[in-house]
DNA sequence: TCTACTGTACCGGCCAGACGGTATACAGAA
DNA sequence: TTCTGTATACCGTCTGGCCGGTACAGTAGA
């Protein structure tokens, strides 16, 4: 208990995430994020009083992690575009989870969801575009990259991958 | 009543993918299913006797539409590759909508679902490299292909679109 | 008469959300 | 320093509604 000192309202959304990506939207109940996340059904609607807050509470966080992630795209040492690939495919990390959790979020015709999705896009879009220089190139890598993280989410694993 | 001869059991396959696509696995409840397809809750029981039906139903279908995109594709005027693409791209036809149904209850871990689109895949990839001989072009043409099927069902739209 | 339904009435379970508690911490007053 | 009040962070139960599924009586057309 002395390291992994994430609060309740962390783990809460890590659960509902979680429960998001393995088992969908269906499975994603109050009741299940609860027991996942080790807090009683009252202790999680004391921090998101209803199930739409906990979608909200969950967007606001990929929009901050899709930030930083922008940020280390710009910066990473082999270039944006392999940073953007190879990363593409499933890598297991938080931002990961969130991005597929808001996937099927969008799916329910949520409007918000669909938005932070395509602002995530056009974010990893620019950092391309400005670095390539060239618009079709840019958009044709973010297709590659659309693939292999369609292929991997779908569970169907490109076995020659590009990246490597 | 004239046209449009489809039968009861089509269109509640119809409504149920529908459904799927268009408001997600949690609206497509046997109750929405047989009001949207004009069936009483009793008729679509008596094509389907569970959910779980509706789903074998949907899959077998899907499968047939399979066989005959395959041999459309091998046969297409410009060839497979063109052919790939632009029907990579949302094209609203039933086929297209099988698929994202598909994919729809594949997300909640239905592993029949999984498979059938993975068979799909590989159908497809077997038409292209049979056309390109070239292993690793025909999977990075299937990479892009997905591209713009996902940029599609996530309703990101790719502004830039190869296949303009 | 068989097929292909309609319509209604029901049930058991699950689900979102409401609600009434409870434990702890801390703050100001006496 | 003890008493009182208040805010935070929860717990656990209950309720009303929806959902999947059952049951069954009836009916129109081939």
């Amino acid at each position: 208990m002395a390291a992994a000192e994430r609060s309740t309202r962390d783990r809460v959304l890590d659960s509902f995430e979680t429960l998001l990506v393995t088992a969908g939207s269906r499975a994603a109940t109050l009741d299940a994020v609860a027991a996942d996340a080790n807090v009683s059904k009252g202790g999680l609607l004391y921090h998101f009083p209803s199930k739409d807050e906990l979608v909200v509470g969950m967007l606001a966080r990929l929009r901050e992690q899709g930030e930083a992630d922008a940020t280390k795209m710009r910066s990473a040492k082999k270039g944006p575009v392999d940073y953007y690939l190879s990363t593409s495919a499933h890598t297991g990390s938080d931002f990961d989870r969130a991005l597929v959790a808001a996937a099927r979020i969008a799916q329910e015709h949520d409007q918000r969801a669909s938005e932070a999705l395509a602002d995530l896009r056009d974010g990893w879009f620019t950092v391309l575009r400005e670095h390539l220089g060239d618009e079709a190139l840019a958009r044709t890598i973010q297709l590659i990259g659309d693939g292999l993280y369609f292929d991997d989410t779908m569970g169907l694993q490109a076995k020659g991958a590009l990246t490597h």
